[in-house]
DNA sequence: TCCATTTTAAAATGAATGTTTTAGAATGAG
DNA sequence: CTCATTCTAAAACATTCATTTTAAAATGGA
C-alpha cells in the first residue's frame, strides 16, 4: 500500500510552534516553516492541508503540551504557594534568553477578539491557566469567597509577566516582583503582617 | 512657493494609530492606511517617507496623545488608589465594545525584544506608565521601602488586563477584579483588614 | 504668469506571499 | 515487479505587498 510516513508528526508540530512562537501567525511564511520544520512545502501541504491548519494544530499542541505541562510539573504535589511561585518563576527560563513569550499571549494580542482561527484554542488555554490557579488557591484558602477574583487576578498578573518579559524588559526585576509577591502571599497565609 | 499641505497632519496620525491599534504593523497594508486616513498612498508616502515611519509616528503619537493624555486624565488632582481604580476600569472603556487593545502591549508582543522599530517607543511607554504607577504609590505610602515592587506589579497587571479584554474575556470579571483589588488597597491604607 | 510643490489617480515594479502542480525518486504491501 | 503513496525539488500561479513612477490638476508665492 502507500508508502510509510516518513517524520514523525509530533517533532514538526513542536518545530512549527516554536516558528510561530518567535514570529506571530502572520509573520511566519511557509518557506520559514520549511525551514523550522525541515520539511518541504509540498510535505508540509500533504499532511497538514494549509497554514492555518498548521496553526491550529501547533497551538492545540502548545496548550496540550506546554501549558498543561507547565501546571502539571509545577502545581502537583506541591504546596500551593511553592508550586505557583515556581510556576511563575519558570516563565523567566526560556533557555536561549531570547523571550519568545507565550503562543496564547502572542496568539490573543495578534488575533484579538474578532472571530479567528486561533479564538477557541486561546480561550480555552486562558481557562486552563485561570483554573489551575483557582485549584491552587482553593488549596491555599478553601473558605474565602473572593477565590474567583484572586484566581484572576493571577491569570492577569501571568499574562502580564509574559509581555513584559517579551518586550525585553529586564528579567531580574521581574523575578523580584514575583518573588516579592509569593513573599507576600506566604506572609499573609501565616497571619503574620511582616511589612509594617 | 510650494503649495500648502491641505491635510491636517494630527488626524492622519490617529486614523493611522487606530488602525494599527486594530490589526498590528504586519496585518496593516498601505491600501488599509489608504482607507484609514482617507489619503492616497502618494499623499501618504510624500508626507511621511514609507510605512515604518507611519508607524513609528503613530507610535509616538500614541505614547504622548493616548497614554500621556490616560495617566494625566485619571492621575492627577485625586486621590492616588481613586485615580488608580479609574485608570484601570477606562481600559474596559472601549467605546465600541471592540477592544483593540493598547498599541504598546501589541507591539510588545508583535515586535518582541528584537531590535526594531517599535523598540524603543514600546520601552518609553512602559516606562511611562510604571513612573506614573510609582508616583502614585509614593503618594500613597511615601515611606515604604517596595514602592518599586508595587509599581511593577500595577505595570504587570495593567499589561495582562490589556491582553485579556484584547482576547475578548468578559469585561464584567475584569471590572470586578479590578474593584477587588483597588478596594483592598483601599483596605489596607485604612489599616483594616476586612478580609478574615 | 511662472515655477515649485502637493495633491489624487493610476500604472508599473519587483518581491514575497500561500498554494497547486509537475516530475522524479523512494518506499512499502500485494 | 507493480501500484499506490510519500517524499523532495522545482516550477507555475495568482495575489498581495510596499514602493516608485507617471500624468494631470491644484495652489501659493515670486
Amino acid at each position: 500500500m502507500p508508502r510509510s510516513i516518513e517524520f514523525q508528526i509530533e517533532p514538526v508540530l513542536v518545530a512549527a510552534m516554536e516558528q510561530f512562537r518567535h514570529s506571530g501567525y502572520g509573520g511566519t511564511s511557509i518557506k520559514a516553516l520549511e525551514r523550522a520544520t525541515g520539511l518541504s512545502s509540498g510535505s508540509l501541504y500533504n499532511s497538514f492541508g494549509d497554514k492555518d491548519v498548521i496553526f491550529q494544530k501547533a497551538l492545540t499542541h502548545y496548550n496540550q503540551m506546554v501549558v498543561a505541562g507547565r501546571i502539571e510539573k509545577h502545581l502537583t504535589g506541591r504546596p500551593p504557594v511553592e508550586g505557583l511561585r515556581s510556576l511563575f518563576l519558570s516563565l523567566l527560563d526560556e533557555p536561549d534568553g531570547g523571550s519568545s513569550g507565550c503562543l496564547l499571549t502572542n496568539s490573543a494580542v495578534e488575533f484579538g477578539s474578532d472571530d479567528s482561527i486561533a479564538k477557541n484554542s486561546v480561550q480555552a488555554g486562558f481557562e486552563m491557566q485561570e483554573k489551575a490557579f483557582l485549584k491552587a488557591i482553593e488549596q491555599l484558602h478553601p473558605s474565602v469567597p473572593d477565590i474567583e477574583q484572586n484566581a484572576l487576578r493571577f491569570l492577569t498578573l501571568y499574562q502580564g509577566i509574559l509581555v513584559l518579559f517579551r518586550s525585553g524588559y529586564p528579567t531580574l526585576k521581574l523575578r523580584n516582583m514575583i518573588n516579592y509577591e509569593f513573599d507576600k502571599l506566604e506572609g499573609e497565609k501565616n497571619d503574620k503582617k511582616i511589612v509594617g
